[in-house]
RNA sequence: GCCGGCAUAGCUCAGUUGGAAGAGCACCUGAUUUGUAAUCAGGGGGUCGCGGGUUCGACUCCUGCUGCCGGCACCA
């Protein structure tokens, strides 16, 4: 009687008199899955290829089509980095080596770190290892044998690993040749089967266990795939996000630029604020829509009351600070709350008052850390689309859902279809009752529901003093920005003693949510050059049309013609330098210009342009007025009524 | 902040073992009046990031600082 009946994907069964192997049932099943097997997955686990299975299971084969054998050929690839490593360099500890989104990378501890120059000799060394097609066996060890082995090898972090491993799991050990790594697995059968498409990639410094206060590590950072082509593929994915590089583009476009004096803050030039400019207009627009007054409050205030808002306990070393010649210190603002406080609690407010929004697109420094400034994403000095909302506890739930479904609203706008929302929960240390944060979370968590969106739960990670939900998107090549950000502040109103009048004539605490949609405008605006590669659409573009002459006998029409683009409100240059139309063309094309109006003799006689879309090889010949309407319909704002209309 | 790398003309980059700072583009001048991604010729332009040191002599070697790049940590 058969004892083992092993259910396939198919639905069919196979039993066996005896535990089988992974590498046994697939030779069983065909010499071409044989051969192609990588490992099994045991009633959803994935296990090695030649451990026997004991008991009835539903079992796959892993092959290189199923998406778990590049996880596995990346996690073995790190192996076999690992074991390079310490061939070449003796004394060299390993540690951790994970795979990560399209890759994998091993931390090692070494007095000398490595360098960039290192990685061609460590390449090689694996494409050797590779070859060696050295078999991967799992062992279990007791766990004592296991830290005195690595131990006595010079292993400490391994060691320390090992000893800290709940008590009830077991130990095992992967070897490969001569070389051991403790490690969970599953792997490969052979070193062999890595195959060489890989690369490796950068080398970086890493905290021992991901914590600042410990020891800093080298990484090694690599990718892995099953073919050279995918591998090809990939390394050309990260030369076209190269290319995006919102630094790159901002100075070929001529937005903004850095300089020395003013690290993590930006010199905006006429065409980058020209852009920052319309991201203003377009969510004042859609503020004034939804409701909201708009204020703005001092950059600078007497740090007292940043004493009184928490922020210097809580955040004082990442502050500016400035002081005036009659002795008075203050803070250059973080944040725009306290100030909006401060407007609200002028005056009395009444319950009628609430929901009261209030936008303010303020400008915050922030003294971050010099390692975290990158281009427009991580700046020092940043503009806000910030806004709070005043209201009551009852009026919390549908102010949360209006403005989750705002956020939503707008990122459509700027072609952003996909977004999910993170929401994070009360963090072990915390400000206010039990039952506040209960009622926040529901409430976050409703408008989640409400907008019927994809999230994520990160347990803790809300702020001290409340909930909140943070709005990522992605962008044009499957990357993800974090943006916009709703938060339930149950600190700032009690610190600041915010009151409104009840129905009951007694004075209440009203609850205070911040939001931001974009964000930092600076961020947003560079979000925007990389996912649409500097090809901004009409009504962002900071220019949005050139109109070139061909001869200088065009002219005086292409000053006409430039006028009423003008006239018509759109962002026009005019280029009638001595120059071909060649040049013309090419300049204005990289530098982005979406329309590009050509005007030559004929054009002057019959009051026509040629229209050249940026990306486009083709003309359109129109006639001067319907051009100009046609464009100037295009360059209207999204989501909002056309101004005078 | 931490680890590693980088810093030469407005931009992109060359610059040998330490021995007189270069190219292309851009800019200026002139010629050319041109039909959809670079017309030709000439010219001007440098504290080689900043400071110290070694040396007869430093863009080059050593060192401190600043900024940037890639990560890590941080991100109210």
């Amino acid at each position: 009687m058969p004892k083992i009946s092993i259910t396939l994907p198919d639905g069919s069964v196979k039993k066996y008199d005896q535990p089988v192997t992974g590498e046994a049932l697939a030779a069983d099943i065909g010499p071409g899955l044989a051969k192609a097997a990588l490992a099994v997955r045991i009633n959803g686990e994935l296990k090695d290829l030649y451990l026997p299975i004991e008991s009835d299971a539903e079992v796959a084969i892993i092959t290189a089509k199923d998406e778990a054998s590049l996880e596995l050929i990346r996690h073995d690839c790190a192996h076999v980095m690992a074991q390079a490593v310490q061939e070449l360099f003796p004394g060299t500890q390993v540690t951790i080596g994970p795979v990560i989104e399209d890759g994998f990378f091993y931390d090692f501890a070494r007095p000398e770190p490595f360098t960039e120059d290192n990685l061609a000799v460590i390449e090689k060394r694996m494409h050797e290892i590779v070859d060696r097609d050295l078999a991967i066996r799992r062992q279990v060890w007791e766990r004592k044998k296991a830290i005195k082995h690595f131990k006595k090898i010079g292993e400490a972090y391994k060691a320390e690993i090992i000893g800290d491993l709940p008590g009830d799991e077991e130990i095992s050990i992967y070897s490969q040749g001569e070389w051991l790594d403790l490690c969970l697995g599953p792997h490969l059968t052979s070193t062999g089967k890595v195959g060489h498409a890989f690369k490796l990639l950068k080398v970086a410094g890493a905290y021992w266990r991901g914590d600042s206060r410990n020891q800093m590590l080298t990484r090694i950072y690599g990718t892995c795939w099953h073919q050279e082509k995918d591998l090809q593929a990939y390394i050309e994915r990260i030369a076209e996000a190269a290319k995006r590089d919102h630094r790159k583009l901002g100075q070929q476009m001529d937005l903004f630029h850095f300089q020395e004096e003013a690290p993590g803050a930006i010199f905006w030039h006429h065409k980058g604020w020209a852009l920052i400019l319309q991201l203003v207009e377009y969510m004042r627009a859609r503020n004034q829509k939804a409701g909201y007054e708009e204020i703005s409050t001092p950059e600078i205030l007497d740090r007292a009351l940043w004493v009184t808002s928490g922020h210097v306990e809580k955040f004082g070393e990442d502050m500016f600070y400035t002081s005036t010649p009659d002795g008075r210190e203050y803070v250059i603002k973080p944040m725009n709350c306290p100030g909006g406080l401060q407007v609200y609690n002028k005056g009395i407010k009444s319950y009628r008052d609430l929901p009261l929004r209030v936008a303010e697109f303020g400008k915050v420094h922030r003294f971050e850390p010099s390692g975290a400034l990158h281009g427009l994403m991580r700046l020092r000095a940043f503009t806000q689309d910030d806004a709070h909302i005043y209201c009551t506890e009852a009026q919390l739930q549908d102010e949360c859902i209006t403005v989750t479904r705002l956020i939503l609203d707008i990122y459509k706008d700027f072609g952003f279809e996909e977004v999910t929302i993170k929401f994070s929960d009360r963090p072990p240390q915390r400000i206010g009752a039990d039952e506040v944060w209960d009622r926040s979370e529901a409430a976050l968590l409703k408008a989640i529901e409400a907008t019927g969106s994809d999230f994520s739960h990160s347990p803790g990670e809300g702020a001290f003093y409340g909930p909140k939900l943070e709005f990522v998107l992605r962008d044009a090549i499957g990357r993800d920005w974090q943006c916009g950000t709703l938060q339930v502040d149950l600190n700032l109103p009690e610190r600041f003693d915010a009151t409104f009048v009840g129905p009951d004539g007694e004075r209440h605490r009203p609850v205070m949510l911040h939001r931001a949609l974009f964000g930092s405008l600076e961020r947003f605006a560079g979000i925007l050059i990389e996912h649409y590669a500097g090809h901004l659409p009409l009504w962002l573009a900071p220019v949005q049309t050139v109109v070139a002459t061909i001869t200088s006998d065009a002219d005086v029409y292409a000053r006409q013609v430039h006028g009423k683009l003008v006239a018509a409100g759109l962002r026009s240059e005019s280029d009638l330098r001595n120059e071909k139309i060649n040049y013309k063309v090419r300049e204005h094309s990289l530098a982005k210009v979406p329309a590009l109006l050509v005007v030559g003799r004929n054009e002057a006689e019959n009051s026509t342009v040629s229209i050249r879309r940026l990306g486009a090889k083709e003309q359109q010949i129109l006639p001067l007025d319907e051009a100009v309407a046609a464009l100037q319909a295009e360059a209207r704002m999204p989501g909002c009524p056309a101004k005078g209309a």
